[in-house]
DNA sequence: CCTGCTCTCCACCTTTCGGATGATCCGCCG
DNA sequence: CGGCGGATCATCCGAAAGGTGGAGAGCAGG
């Protein structure tokens, strides 16, 4: 018997997956959570094999923060994200954060299933679209920023200035303009609109 | 007895709702449609008299033209629009293809419920965070944009400088600043990378 | 009619940004 | 260890963007 934690902000997903989840014979919910913290507290009391973990809670992305506590919990159940959709970046930081596997919510009911077991099983479990989106990552030239860079571009795409920038970051401006025009050189354009258009384009921003 | 056919690209979301909706014992879930065409051939052919549309279909937004199309038939169900965000311009959009509500999908399941059957009674269903927003709206003297401006800033976002903009649209880089200059002055902001921010939070750019 | 408003267009001046170059410090890796 | 890449800063300069002001066209309303 596989025991599952849900944690995701939306009543209807939880009633979604709860139904295709008790469907089956193998696979128990345990329980559910609607923020971030709900979903440690519950990993932590009821020790589930798996958490089925949403990216999204409300507006922010504190899915992979929860992600990274949940695994280090004392006796970790693996964590399974089930999410919207594949923001490039959002894929890597749940991986990075110790998701075992990435799903996507308009995936079909026998992949979901599928993924649970094979990540219950201790088992990688990409969803082919993610899968795919990965491999065409690796195969071009890709075009990495910094976690500095990235951070400066955020300020940037909500219209900061560079002397915004350097103030909300600590550093000087002349510090700011040399992480833009890095990022202005790996995304191949010259202005900061372009930049912020590039990224977004290329799932860096949102 | 209400009988409801669910529109959703997500096979969750559509297993979430029916199972919401299957515990009530006066809704019936006469079917689901994956795509917007599947929705409206299924009211057609199902005659419902209440449709949950979701207005994402994969990464577009063809829930407002199949809600239209729903609308159109010879004996058109109410519609109720069930998405996951409230990207301003896309509410008005909903409402003007003839939804009768509103609801987020992060709503708790009693709003869910009633907004069922206020839509189904013919009646408007908007979540309270959506008629609050809306109300906002009301209030605040409205940004409204000339279509030259909103044009302009079209092209900004897209990363275009003021000269290439000026080219594209036949007028002089002088022009193009006054355009912005105005654009900045009605959504408060001093900066392009601001007003496109500004404005994609306003919904009037995507 | 003509006053007032919006939209569109433009010129001049100031500030900021972007591009080039170079430098220091630090951590990582072969 | 020596090299490499990231992060930090400096200076200079030309090019863009932003601020201010104004002019003409079109239209609603008294």
């Amino acid at each position: 018997m596989i025991r599952v934690v849900i944690a995701d902000d939306h009543p209807v997903v939880r009633a979604g997956v709860r139904a295709l989840l008790d469907a089956e014979a193998d696979i128990e919910v345990a329980g559910e959570a609607a923020t971030p913290d709900e979903a440690v507290a519950l990993s932590e009391r009821l020790a589930p094999e798996l958490v089925l973990m949403d990216l999204q809670f409300g507006d922010r992305a504190a899915g992979a923060e929860a992600t990274r506590r949940v695994r280090a919990l004392a006796a970790p159940p693996y964590v399974l994200v089930l999410t919207n959709y594949d923001t490039d970046g959002d894929i890597l930081g749940a991986v990075e954060a110790g998701a075992s596997g990435y799903l996507l919510k308009d995936a079909p009911p026998h992949e979901l299933l599928a993924g649970v077991r094979a990540a219950a099983a201790g088992q990688s479990a990409l969803a082919p679209a993610i899968a795919g989106r990965l491999l065409a990552r690796m195969r071009e030239p890709r075009v990495t920023l910094s976690a500095r860079e990235i951070e400066v571009l955020h300020l940037v795409a909500r219209g900061a200035s560079n002397a915004d920038v350097a103030a909300l970051l600590h550093i000087t401006d002349a510090t700011v303009k040399s992480h833009l025009a890095h990022v202005f050189s790996k995304l191949g354009v010259t202005s900061r609109t372009g930049a912020v258009s590039a990224a977004r384009a290329l799932g860096i921003l949102r």
